[in-house]
DNA sequence: TCCTTGTATGATTATATAATCATACAAGGA
DNA sequence: TCCTTGTATGATTATATAATCATACAAGGA
């Protein structure tokens, strides 16, 4: 039923979000508890929880129990290339430079 | 209202649903019509009309027009790199291959 | 043992999304 | 001018999604 295509989509579907792109990038340097994240993405506890689980199921997120902490991480590297060339899109879009134009 | 986080999330979402990462797929070698990527795909010609409009409003395709045909192409090289990557952690979650393993 | 802190989850609601059918519209050829 | 081909879009429907409030649950300290 899930053919190669449909999981890629879901790797990428589960990062266009801008809740989860928030922790991601809040991820970046390293592993943080629930705790320190729905703070620092302005979020509520719960629906910080919600994402979190979600970027575990989809595999982007590696999940370690601590005590009563929860710690948080990114599972690949290649999760955060894709955040950039994104980020780098973007850039190209707002500045108006189309990718032929940038061969010039 | 957008800020930035926003925007990159858009471009990830957009790329993130199984029919329109089929039609990327399809245009990786050049530009095509929509008469030659709906049955590439197996989409409906409405269906596959609607993705398209879709990716060229979030900047993600070209569109050209040639007589009563219209052709579609991606817009930056980095969408193709952005999949590429999404493959290799599909692989690396297939496999049971993780980033801290792949180190070692 | 009781309390506090940290986290997850049930129930609900508003909204977005994907797909489909029917149809409109534009361009070019006969 | 009429017809055919190629594409887009209105209306509709089923489903998914994100957020919120309330609450449950687990771990450790006092």
């Amino acid at each position: 039923m899930d053919d190669f295509t449909t999981l890629s989509a879901d790797i990428l579907k589960i990062l266009g979000q801008p809740t989860r792109l928030k922790i991601i990038d809040f991820l970046r340097d390293g592993e943080r508890c629930v705790c320190e994240i729905f703070p620092a993405i302005g979020e509520e506890q719960s629906n910080t929880s919600r994402h979190l689980n979600l970027m575990v199921s989809a595999g982007v997120l590696l999940r370690r129990k601590e005590g009563v902490k929860i710690f948080y991480a990114v599972k690949y590297p290649e999760i955060l290339e894709i955040v950039e060339l994104a980020n780098q899109i973007i850039t190209n879009e707002i500045t108006g430079r189309h990718s032929l134009l940038k061969v010039a």
